[in-house]
RNA sequence: GCGGGCAUAGCUCAGCUGGAUAGAGCAACGGUUUUCUAAACCGUGGGUCGGGGGUUCAAGUCCCUCUGCCCGUACCA
């Protein structure tokens, strides 16, 4: 059964041989296999018809020849799959209920499920960059989904073989340090007060320094300057500077912990200003780069747009920026770190940056200089009720502890009111799984390349695609066997037959159909593919759970009914846990 | 202007990269519990897939065009 894992791509290979037995042209024909409608089989081919219009012939024919064909090679498990044509010319594949039997038996545990992933050809070194906030200012709304999209990546990317690095490049570098020291001078701001509310200190510090430097030009410019004195690594400047990352760090660390996150690395763009110089050098010299108005950029001729839009490297008065700590960064990643590919993880508004950084890492690259190659994942933004980037009332950014403890809190008060015999230790750990795994889970849900309407109501919901309908079906399968004092992790199920009803024999194709979701989601890296199937499976256990009574006397029955509740359990939470939520025992 | 994204049921969203009768949840209506967690399950109604044209055996999906919304576009990240 080992080689038997993706079922689809052994169907393809059955059929690309058949093809080849009947010697028809194997550059025009695609097996193009498909999971196919329940009601037909398990897969489909849909190569028949282009072939059939390609070389002018008739597709029930064509598909009647080929149908034999496979039939007739010698390694079709003919006890396992049945074949049939339908419509124009599909092939349909129908697996017997033995064969989904077995393949459960055989993949029926993490251990099996990872190696198996593991074996493909995909042993990169991968850093992938995330979450990435920029100090001065606390973690808002608008920092979530880098951080989540980002750690559901990493534990995907690793499930599948990569090997993975973690990387927080935090923006410690930039322009708001000029406006913030600029604005410590001007406004003659000490570092004292409260420790807990130091940082909204400067919060407010950084509003009003902006504030000055959009209606003064004089402050801007002199905002600017404080920048490039910073950078020059003027003493008094960098004191001011550590101590607001400091009280910065301090305070991601704390939504980190909340969100269970954590990184190998956090080197800020501040870690590579000493080797900016060296990109300057290296791409002025390969003639790359050229100077614009004052600054150092990058043109790409052969771009209708980016022919004039200018990718900036360094600005005119000498400052670096996001670009030029970038570019430096692909370097370390290359020669300190050995990194074969960069993962970025940001919001869609950088898509032009991220096209040009990778422009010019490639020119760069060709020039003989050995780097990552680069990948930009990128998201929509989160919106309120009324379809605009999500506020406060007053206007103000949601800050992401108030989100996040906002969801505990909503959660444990449904769980009071649901569940209130349990502890409230129990209360309490539940509310925080179900609190931070729906806020997570109503991210990775959405297609990370649209837009989203957050709604509490939608998101803590028990019914439809949520955090809390998945981890309630995890919590009724825990009942089951706790109920028969069982371990579903440590039981044999030897008295186990093959499936007889319906609800069984859906839930096992729908188990079956996890190596194809995780080679979906894996394939353009969309964490909502994962849910989507987690949400169908769960579903579709609900539906075996009122229909088919597991706890019954016929040991047969039992043990069959009993191992599938086993295998649900273990794939939905190798799914939870691959979005970053977290077990829960109770509900 | 140029470029990117989006437009699918009253609302919020899927739709496996061109396949068979377009699906969920909410909202509306009806049903299921002496049975393992009813935070569940089953059913009914609801669609010109923004408009128009085209390619194809096959289009929500690809191409052209129009309309509307969001975003980016020289020294922010």
């Amino acid at each position: 059964m080992k080689e038997w894992f993706s079922i689809a791509q052994n169907i393809n290979l059955l059929v690309k041989n058949a093809v080849r037995s009947l010697d028809w042209d194997l550059e025009i024909f695609q097996a193009d296999i498909k999971p196919a409608d329940p009601r037909f089989g398990d897969f489909q081919s849909n190569g028949v018809l282009p072939y059939a219009k390609k070389t002018n012939q008739n597709p029930r024919t064509l598909a009647s020849n080929l149908e034999k064909a496979i039939q007739g090679s010698t390694n079709f498990p003919a006890e396992g799959i049945k074949t049939s044509i339908a419509g124009p010319g599909f092939i349909n594949f129908k697996l017997s209920h033995s064969f989904l039997f077995q393949w459960l038996n055989y993949f029926s545990n993490e251990k099996i499920l990872r190696s198996s992933f593991n074996s493909s050809d995909t042993n990169n070194k991968t850093i992938v960059d995330f979450s990435s906030p920029n100090t001065a200012k606390q973690m808002h709304v608008g920092h979530l989904r880098s951080a989540v999209i980002g750690e559901s990546l990493c534990r995907l990317l690793d499930f599948s073989g990569n090997q993975v690095i973690r990387d927080n490049h935090i923006g410690d570098w930039g322009t708001q340090f000029g406006i913030l020291i600029h604005a410590v001078k001007h406004f003659e701001f000490e570092f004292t007060g409260d420790p807990s509310h130091q940082l909204e200190d400067i919060e407010e510090l950084y509003r009003k320094g902006n504030q000055l430097a959009k209606e003064d030009l004089t402050a801007l410019d002199q905002a600017r300057a404080e920048l490039v004195e910073l950078q020059k690594g003027n003493e008094e400047h960098l004191t001011i500077w550590k101590k607001i990352n400091e009280l910065s760090y301090k305070a991601f660390q704390e939504i980190y912990d909340l969100l269970n996150i954590r990184f190998d690395f956090v080197l800020g763009e501040s870690f590579y200003r000493n080797q900016v110089n060296t990109v300057y050098k290296q791409l002025t010299d390969a003639k790359i780069a050229e100077i614009s108005e004052g600054a150092l950029v990058v043109f790409h001729p052969e771009h209708p747009r980016f022919n004039k839009q200018p990718f900036i490297i360094r600005k005119a008065d000498g400052a670096s920026n996001y670009a030029s700590t970038d570019l430096a960064t692909a370097l370390y990643r290359k020669n300190e770190l050995k990194a074969d590919k960069m993962v970025y993880v940001t919001d869609g508004r950088q898509q032009d940056h991220f096209e040009q950084l990778k422009r010019t890492v490639e020119k760069w690259q060709a020039s003989g200089t050995d780097l990552p190659s680069i990948q930009h994942i990128w998201f929509g933004t989160i919106l309120g009720s009324d379809n605009k980037a999500i506020k406060t009332r007053d206007g103000s950014p949601i800050k992401l502890k108030d989100l996040l403890e906002e969801s505990v809190t909503r959660a444990l008060s449904a769980v009071e009111e649901k569940n209130p015999n349990l502890s409230d230790v129990e209360k309490n750990e539940i509310a925080r799984v179900i609190g931070i795994g729906a806020v997570r889970y109503a991210d990775l849900s959405q297609n990370r390349t649209s837009d989203y309407v957050f709604e509490w109501d939608k998101i803590l919901s028990f019914d439809g695609n949520t955090a809390p309908y998945l981890l309630y079906a995890t919590a009724r399968i825990k009942s089951i066997f706790r109920k028969l004092k069982l371990n579903p992790d440590q039981t044999n199920f030897e008295q186990a037959t093959t499936y007889e009803t319906d609800a069984e024999i859906a839930l096992a194709r729908k188990l079956i159909g996890f190596v194809d979701a995780m080679y979906q989601t894996l394939s353009d890296l969309r964490p909502h593919l994962l849910c989507n199937y987690l949400y169908q499976l769960a579903g579709q256990f609900s539906s075996f759970y009122n229909a088919d009574k597991v706890n019954v006397k016929d040991p047969a029955i039992k043990d069959r009914r009993l191992q599938l509740c086993a295998q649900t359990l273990t794939i939905l939470e190798i799914g939870l846990h691959l979005l970053g939520l977290e077990k829960v025992e109770k509900m």
